[in-house]
DNA sequence: TTTATATTTAACCATATGGTTAAGTATTCA
DNA sequence: TGAATACTTAACCATATGGTTAAATATAAA
């Protein structure tokens, strides 16, 4: 039985699949943001908003301090460099593809 | 309400946080494989995979040659390169905390 | 000390996900 | 033509996900 012992990566790309929270992460991008900042934009009640940003926490993707009854969450570097080091792995995998298309379109296959 | 017209990330990102479905894109990125070959490693019966395939497929990250009964799957580098770019965005923002823990080590904060 | 604010937790609901087994569909081989 | 091979589809199941409303908690303000 080949075990693929559950990664970080399951989290991180998870908590990525959803729209609201990569919005969300956009807007932490540039600062830090309470609770109730981030609810803002959306059309979602406060407890929805809580559970993405539970998610996004359990992924490693934000952390969060606490400053009396405010939260205040802010993007964490790590996950966002777990998860684009997987997929740098295919850097090569595509550039190989592209290059081979170049080659196929300059000069035919058969000589 | 803000309305984020649901992106081709939304499925890209899903299909990348099951494990079973990122160790068969490793195993594409060498080469090509049929289902078979793709089920071979895993403990888990054929329907299983071929479900993991479609979700794949639907995501656009791989693609599907019919040579008889025998499906071939390819990688497909764009859907890859749609991932990353996406994450890319935010490069800057962990060079940035980098960047600054950097100069938070070599010099305290005032002065 | 009451009231308001910021937020989470609980309970619930509908739909999605990841697996199963059984049956169906093409295609190839004998 | 009949049997084997390479798959997919169907039906089902348990659990996860993304939302809701109502209630609870913690802190701040009056």
């Amino acid at each position: 039985m080949v075990k693929y012992s559950s990664n970080q990566l399951d989290g991180i790309f998870a908590a990525l699949s959803d729209p609201t929270r990569r919005a969300i992460i956009r807007r932490l991008a540039s600062e830090g943001a309470t609770v109730t900042e981030l609810a803002e934009p959306f059309a979602m009640s406060m407890p929805a908003i809580s559970k993405h940003l539970r998610v996004l926490q359990d992924a490693g993707l934000v952390s969060r301090t606490k400053d009396g009854r405010i939260h205040r969450l802010q993007l964490e570097a790590d996950a966002l460099k777990e998860a684009i080091g997987w997929l740098e792995q295919y850097r090569q995998f595509w550039e190989i593809k592209l290059a081979a298309l170049e080659q196929f379109v300059t000069k035919p296959k058969k000589q």
